[in-house]
DNA sequence: AATTCGCTGGCAATCGATTACACACGCGGA
DNA sequence: TCCGCGTGTGTAATCGATTGCCAGCGAATT
């Protein structure tokens, strides 16, 4: 398929191979009346450099490998859309994978990129302890960083939301929404935002005298399902709090289904709040107050740090970048 | 960083690189006790092949591209999950590529992917004719399926669903719940879903006797803003049709949030319906009424295809394969 | 006993680009 | 005149795997 090669250009231009890949990639002096001959015959041959061959002799491939843990969720779809937008403007491309939640098949996709010789990892790691075996190990042969969630125990690049400090936003708001009591609708703590964004909630909570309990901790998984039973759960067993604060969008948009079913008023009854600020949060009914992750920003700077480390490897302090997020103030909390 | 190859299992197991390459990839015969002392030697050291220095030998990267209009759009999203699973299941990687719904990165994506040396391609063009160019240059060096959208004026093999006849059906639904009158909510004719949708709504309107007029067929692009400011248009125009027949679900969750906005009771004073039911025509108010696609049958089918066109490339005829999708019946229709 | 055949395994070419090294040439200084 | 040096180009090795062709060997055939 891949017609025209070096060896073509430089005999239509009458010169070596090592003449024309100097004069195409311009490693070294050549005259310039070579290189504009060189140009000629390539451009009338319309040759185009094998990365394949490019690939094997300098062992770089021009391609970054992203592992998400579901590409269903709509806030690793932004992710992946943001990254994919920042690698462009560097001219390399993206193989993503889909780890579909499971650390086993996540450490597959990982294995995969690395034999594939992509040129650094941008993964989302699904599991906070399970995905720490791959990820080292990963990180140990390629330039690595960690997206929005990390794992325990290792020490590559890291950009995500501070979720401690946008959990303070988010109990700040609904207290002075009114609410004395909260509960926390979120996913088993098996990763490291599940764990942030808890803890962050539990510690404001407390600072702004919110009510919290065990009772009002519900932990399951990032959906819309969860969302959904979570809030069944807390109307069966009596005591409704004042403020559902959710750790993701997807939860959230099926407790706010859930209350409408039951004909629990939001935001007059219950205050609900997300996390992640997907698209969807708009057309909820009521539409979503939530935490906007700026996912352009996050792409851009571990497209940068993964460049920074394919510079110099060696002795290079790992970097943890955390932006601040900002609350988006919709209709399922109660202003003022 | 890919540290051992194919000499140092040779060198270990004391035979030849060749007899390697065929005991670990079995060409030829190779007596047993040998192959099982390189399978041995290999397991040792942590041998994996090196697929770039195969990619470049046997010109073959068991990685296919795709290039889809917009990964925000989440039909897309399912689509390029339901790939990437069906590729899977054969060993081979996804390279995925967003048009940004522009000929012109479509273009140089479909380039890139064939400099790649992917295996074949799989596209769904974001426009009907200024698309037409590109895609056909590609299909005329690499196999190349076309999913979902079409351009006009090649002929490679393509698959998606029968427009036609899933309009129908949501014609035939709305009027069986009560609907004589409907506008269409659509997007511009620039490809082939958008005009076969619009027709299929046209021909069976006509069919059923339901009502249509210039004034009710409205066309912007694949966005929730559409949707609602078509409704507006359609609020401020004085006469309101029985139903809304839109071209997506995107569309769909525009209007009825506009006519929930506007208090236009949904279904009661109109009915609307989607197409393609993505996961969030659940969670509207009302849940949506909508076409279910089969992206699971789809990406199968594409890949099987593929597969057939790298066997025998050359005379093959093109398939076009359209699967009859499934009316999912929700809230936001009138049912008997 | 000589020839042929089948089976295994090794040698070396090959894929297409990059690049270390060598070489040719011209020019200036000793 | 000779040497040294810089500049620009060519030669060939290299990346790591696959594969066409050939050689050796034992068994079978004549």
């Amino acid at each position: 398929m891949q017609r025209v090669t070096i060896a073509d250009v430089a005999r239509r231009a009458g010169v070596s191979t090592a003449t024309v890949s100097r004069a195409l990639s311009g490693g070294r002096k050549v005259s310039s009346d070579v290189a504009e001959r060189v140009r000629a015959a390539a451009r009338e041959l319309g040759y185009e450099v094998n990365p394949i061959a490019r690939a094997l002799r300098v062992s770089r491939t021009d391609t970054v490998g992203m592992v998400v843990p579901s590409i269903r969720n709509p806030f690793f779809t932004a992710l992946v859309e943001s990254v994919e937008h920042a690698l462009g403007a560097d001219g390399k491309e993206l193989l993503l994978c889909d780890a579909q939640s499971d650390p086993d098949t996540e450490a597959k996709r990982l294995d995969a990129l690395v034999t594939r010789n992509v040129d650094g990892i941008i993964v989302s790691p699904c599991h906070g302890t399970d995905s720490t075996p791959a990820v080292q190990r990963t990180a140990e042969r390629l330039p690595l960083v960690q997206l929005d969630r990390f794992v325990g125990g290792t020490s590559t690049d890291w950009v995500g939301v501070d979720d401690i400090a946008a959990m303070r936003s988010v109990v700040e708001h609904v207290h002075a929404g009114g609410a004395r009591s909260a509960a926390y609708l979120g996913a088993r703590l098996t990763n490291s935002s599940s764990e942030l964004r808890h803890a962050g909630f539990l510690r404001h909570a407390n600072e702004f005298d919110v009510e919290t309990g065990p009772q009002w901790t519900l932990l399951g998984d990032y959906s819309v399902e969860w969302g959904e039973r979570a809030v069944g759960m807390l109307a069966d067993s009596g005591r409704l709090p004042d403020a559902l604060v959710c750790a993701d969008d997807l939860i959230a948009l099926g407790a706010v289904r859930a209350c409408r079913t039951r004909g629990i008023g939001v935001p007059a009854r219950v205050q609900v709040t997300g996390f992640d600020n997907i698209e969807f949060t708009r057309l909820a009914e009521p539409p979503l107050t939530t935490v906007d992750q700026p996912t352009r920003r996050i792409a851009d700077e571990a497209v940068r740090l993964l460049a920074d480390a394919a510079g110099g490897p060696a002795a290079r302090d790992a970097a943890h970048v955390a932006l601040v997020p900002k609350l988006v103030v919709r209709d399922s909390t109660r202003t003022g």
